[in-house]
DNA sequence: TGGAATTACTGAACACCGTTCATTATATTT
DNA sequence: AAATATAATGAACGGTGTTCAGTAATTCCA
């Protein structure tokens, strides 16, 4: 039946149209300061036609945090592909810092706000985010397989190293280093610093 | 002048009332669902008072996130009080991730929304934030003092530690731990132990 | 003490927001 | 060509933060 090909085709590449603006706009100007009439104005329909497309804003939001992490995991996958899991674990921490530095607004929906978990709940899975951490989890574990580091619960280590490197992304982007004193440009080095400190620290 | 005094004097309770009822508010509901009309009718007035006392919703997080560090700093100094400078950063920081767990809400308008930092910006400091930061950096600054951790720059130490239990904290109360597929109390033994663990690996 | 001036407060109005739904336009099927 | 099914619309609903002309209360001064 090629008509409902065609439907279903045109379904989609709507749902497109609609994601891309999103993003470009939820990347631009921010989740909250982006309203559904400004996405519906760009791609020049009317506000009502995004429900049809996509039941709420917080779904848009899961759509977009879908695809960010996919950028994350594509990152992942062409920055941090060592061997020597000791190595890829350090690849993977610098590659998730300077990913998240380097797009605070994609890093904002994907981890900083509160909305869009809501829809990742009801479908019950956090898709590419799964996935990325994951790949953190991967190399942890090796490590810990090999005796590279002196952390005996994998679980406990990749809570921690994540967390580190959240931690630093987040306060960043969010403005809470003005505590320090300390000019961009340094802090940038020391969030570096403070990364590889805390691996040489690990290191069996 | 007793009449300006007796003026000043009630202007000041009429401040003291409205943010009283916004923090009540703002940790019962969240910043973002807390609305200037509810404010105003939980005290009693209308909605254009509030803008006679507070020149916008922003100023009342501000006003209402340095009494939540006054609360951080109270709990800090009740229990982060040892001689020993590494006992005393290892209280600091468990005392920090507690505080965070236990007033998620009000951790969140301290070190995760994005709003109340305009005004911040424009009185130019941090008020109650700075000092609950020197608290850290001042005890881990006698730690390097007495070479007890395997640390150089106090900075950058006092970063990553930070860093870390920013980290636990958010992701925690932003539910992105929910990846890790484990039960929340068991989420909250492994965050006190990725702290132990971190202060473990740092000790000279 | 009584009228003028100052201060405090109000609440309707403005320009937004996310979302819904009866209506209209388009496309497909019969 | 008419009937049906699908797609899109945009006005309307109940909400938001904020402003401001108008009113009420208080203080001041003759």
């Amino acid at each position: 039946m090629g008509i409902s090909d065609r439907k279903e085709r045109e379904k989609q590449e709507m749902r497109r149209l609609i994601i891309d603006a999103a993003m470009r706009m939820f990347v631009d100007e921010g989740y909250e300061k982006t309203s559904i009439r400004a996405i519906a104005e760009k791609i020049e329909y009317s506000p009502g036609t995004l429900y049809l497309y996509y039941k709420d804003k917080d779904e848009l939001l899961y759509e977009v945090q879908r695809e960010a992490f996919g950028k994350l995991l594509k990152a992942l996958q062409a920055k941090a592909v060592s061997k020597d899991p000791w190595k890829r674990l350090s690849q993977v921490m610098h590659t998730y810092v300077e990913f998240g530095l380097a797009h605070p607004d994609l890093y904002d929906l994907m981890f900083i706000i509160r909305a869009p978990m809501k829809t990742a709940e009801e479908k019950g899975d956090w898709k590419n985010g799964d996935t990325c951490f994951e790949y953190l989890a991967n190399a942890m574990q090796e490590c810990i397989d090999q005796k590279l580091i002196r952390y005996t619960d994998s679980r406990v280590a990749s809570l921690s190293v994540w967390s580190l490197g959240h931690g630093l992304v987040s306060l960043e982007v969010r403005c809470r280093f003005k505590v320090l004193q300390v000019s961009e440009g340094d802090i940038a080095r020391m969030i570096k610093k403070s990364i590889d400190e805390h691996l040489r620290l690990m290191k069996a």
